[in-house]
DNA sequence: CATACTGTAATAAAATATATTACAAATATA
DNA sequence: TATATTTGTAATATATTTTATTACAGTATG
């Protein structure tokens, strides 16, 4: 999964925002994003990781947040699930005898740095409630 | 194509400002690239539908800018091959019924189209110029 | 008129994303 | 304590998207 972990995760951390007293279950979830409960499962596993979720296992178990929603940034989850904004590479490796092929790769991820940081800036200043806020 | 797409036009136009007085062939582009020669020239079409490369058919055939590499900002590229910088949605459409999945989407593109805005501001200050005399 | 290109369609192969199945481990509650 | 429900995770299958290849008509050059 790379495309819509982002999306995913914050579909799921919006939920959470909106029940934050219930452990809501991956079928929950998964109906809410039409997703199969495993790949749920799975993005939650990611978000535990990084201690913005807990999980409780068990009948009557599934997930709640373990932070104020007020205190988790649009930030710390795109870090969470998105490796950078990049407008993307070429698959194969370009030709290295070729003074532009040698250094294109460099140069672009130079571009995108510059341009990620433009973007964590922006999504700092939003947080999982104001986000949820909009529902 | 869209992952490379962008990365693959700015290669292309990069070896372009580097001999802005050759038609340079798809299947040179394609070496340095290392990439297919039909989708080097799938993506010369692209560029050439936006005006800034011309083509030639025929011998000795081949593409050269079509306007100076610094009357071109790498936002009119982005522009071209990018549809728009997102994090990503969820493949499936989501519940209707619920108050989240019935509004994520469009949260989204909000969310989205704010990040692109930073983008597209940041990609206006840098030429095709500028980023070819990083070679 | 032979050669070397572009343009483009059709198809194939490879890579990636998503879905499904299966089941062990945990825990609430009847 | 037995049953039902849920997480966690591995293994596998399916679907989708990207990339590559093949093929060939059309065009300009020398």
């Amino acid at each position: 999964m790379l495309s819509g972990k982002f999306a995913i995760s914050i579909h799921i951390l919006t939920l959470l925002t909106k029940f934050p007293n219930d452990f809501l279950s991956s079928e929950f979830i998964a109906g809410s994003i039409n997703l199969n409960p495993v790949l749920v499962r799975k993005e939650i596993a990611n978000l535990k990781a990084h201690h913005i979720v807990e999980s409780k296992e068990g009948k009557n178990g599934g997930t709640k947040l373990s932070k104020s929603a007020s205190d988790i940034t649009l930030n710390e989850i795109f870090q969470m699930t998105f490796d950078t904004i990049n407008l993307g590479y070429a698959k194969n490796h370009p030709h290295p005898d070729c003074p532009v092929g040698k250094k294109i790769n460099e140069n672009l991820s130079g571009l995108y740095t510059q341009l990620n940081k433009k973007v964590s800036v922006e999504l700092k200043n939003i947080t999982l409630e104001d986000f949820s806020n909009q529902f």
